[in-house]
DNA sequence: CTTTGGCACTCAATTCTACCGAGTGCTAAC
DNA sequence: GTTAGCACTCGGTAGAATTGAGTGCCAAAG
């Protein structure tokens, strides 16, 4: 069935006019939601041949997978396919002016925490695009122990709160096998500072052997300590603008689907995280390899200090979202990410 | 208008037959969301009477504001004010078997961090009913300082770490206006420490006037930990289920306006508090003061540790929503969160 | 005064039909 | 390879007819 004087279809590329059919179907139904039919294809493109050409096209287009029909007598729609054919060809964008305003106002304005920082860019990103967004904040395997201190609740209850190098801090409740009194406590305080600053919490510590309280207290803590060490390195999650996914979609099945996938935390990291794995900026439909997430796509950008990944952000919208404006918000937050926390750092 | 040999009705109980229907009614649409008519009122009592009484009846319900027609020639749907009475009025239910072990089990297996414990009880609660739940955690005004540390980033960067009666920890980025070595910062730390153990965020401190390094630094860390108080005595809250609002409604339009609302923390803790104050348990539309939670209810309990408030409980669903398995739902999980932490704490 | 059977009436929802029109696929001619 | 022409498909809409659940009212009975 292939096509005699066409080239081997290896290639990524198609010939310029079904490529400019293309784009122009992507395009007229991420905006109406419509099938597109050949004449308003020719209405909105420069190609001039006749409805009945394009409609040529069209068919082989369908039958290379990029097109599909709801129905016999409609229009095309394009498959995930051709939105990733559509998002591969995309020129650049770049974001408006009054949206460009917004980010650096935002990032000239917010100060705090960085996980304050993280929530808000959040909201930032969901407002600009009026999709959800997703903010991740990667782990910090390699951060250093800054500080470490027992607290006493109470005689049967200890804090432990430890500072690290990238200024996140971590609190446990130790619950000490026998009670501990404050000066005992004190002195473990001591100890575990002087034994835990500047490792890594992938390092063994030389803890303490002697059976007296001090050091049993010492012993517990460092337990509990390394026993929550894989929770620790989880990444946090932000999202923003949930509301969005109801705005999304028309069917209220999707609408809870998707929502009921943002809420586990898990997934949608390594959602993310997968995306930028493969070096893409997009995921459409089926590959984010999650069913409910078949008509949704996701953008993402990469948050990178000196060159280390840190986090990233995403958008999440329908498999028909506005790509260019999403890539451009996320890319521009992105970068200003980077640079407001650059900014701190030196 | 007013009937005759009527008592005045400005008790708020209806006389028993009218009660009677009133509730089948209530109970029926809650089940099919669909207006009840007169004949099916008798199919679910056992009062005796033939349908033209009890339209009679649904008449006068009317007309005293319980009941509405969606048009002429429909069955009849509880206002506000009906689901008000129904909810008044209901005999206080209990948590199936099932759901009661599912209680259980989750607390006693639940450890950790208070943060993390009312995250997971939020999930918890969801579950069971299948609204969407919202935890709420009070502020702590009263918890004074145990230990306050400022930890050196780097020389221009200083953490300060609190930590609270209440086993809360707080971090703050201090930003000195000259860089600070190693030494003074410890210094500095130990006199913060010193200025700040056992007081409350309310009290004034005596902040040293002197001039020194070490002087300086106090005083700015002082100064950023006072101006972060407002955001440290917000509420924290937790939203589980999110999910469950698409299927809570049939609009589109009104499961994005009520996620809209979710997302705005303060708006949410005020609206929990509120109904709490006024010491009930059900909000139910408009007494919501929200717009577009006219047709939400909200269910609570307050969870008090020693008498004193110290979270609340809640959930969220349509005002068609089970009432009583919410109601049982959320005493049940406030009760045991009481119990765990009171556990904890002895 | 309350209850009830009877009855006309209302109105959303459903079904059916007809029809329109956007859009297609095919083919024969250019 | 392109195009004009044409038959065809099929979802969407509009209108008419029908259905039926449920009402309101009234006059008679308890």
């Amino acid at each position: 069935m292939a096509r005699k004087t066409m080239p081997p279809n290896q290639g990524k590329d198609l010939d310029p006019r079904k490529a400019t059919i293309l784009e122009a179907v992507v395009a007229e139904h991420i905006d109406t939601a419509q099938p597109v039919g050949s004449s308003s294809v020719l209405q909105n493109t420069d190609i001039d041949v006749s409805p009945a050409t394009v409609r040529t096209e069209m068919v082989s287009l369908e039958r290379e997978g990029y097109l599909a029909q709801p129905h016999t007598s409609a229009g095309r729609i394009p498959t995930d396919k051709g939105y990733r054919y559509f998002v591969d060809h995309l020129e650049t964008g770049v974001l408006g002016p009054a949206q460009q305003m917004q980010v650096r106002e935002f990032f000239s304005k917010v100060r705090g925490e960085v996980e304050d920082v993280l929530e808000q860019t959040s909201s930032l990103l969901s407002q600009l695009t009026a999709y959800t967004s997703v903010v991740v904040g990667s782990a910090h395997t390699q951060a250093t122990v800054l500080s470490a201190q027992l607290v006493s609740l109470d005689p049967r209850h200890l804090l432990l709160v430890t500072v690290f190098s990238d200024g996140t801090v971590s609190k446990h409740t130790v619950v000490p096998s026998v009670p501990v009194s404050f000066e005992t406590c004190t002195e473990a305080s001591r100890q575990m500072h002087a034994l835990l600053i500047d490792t890594t919490l992938q390092q063994p510590v030389q803890v303490p052997v002697s059976n007296n309280a001090v050091a049993t207290v010492v012993r517990e803590a460092v337990a509990v300590l390394h026993a929550k060490r894989p929770t620790m390195e989880g990444e946090s999650m932000y999202i923003g603008g949930a509301s969005h996914v109801a705005d999304s979609y028309d069917q209220v099945e999707t609408v809870r689907q998707v929502l009921s996938i943002l809420e586990q935390e898990l997934l949608v990291v390594s959602l993310v995280q997968d995306i930028i794995d493969k070096g893409l900026s997009v995921a459409i439909g089926a590959e984010n390899g999650q069913v409910p997430l078949a008509t949704s796509a996701l953008v993402v950008a990469p948050v990178t200090i000196d060159g280390e990944k840190v986090g990233a952000v995403g958008l999440l919208g329908p498999t028909r979202m506005k790509y260019k404006e999403a890539l451009a918000a996320a890319e521009s937050v992105s970068r200003e990410i980077t640079r407001h926390f650059e900014g701190t750092n030196t």
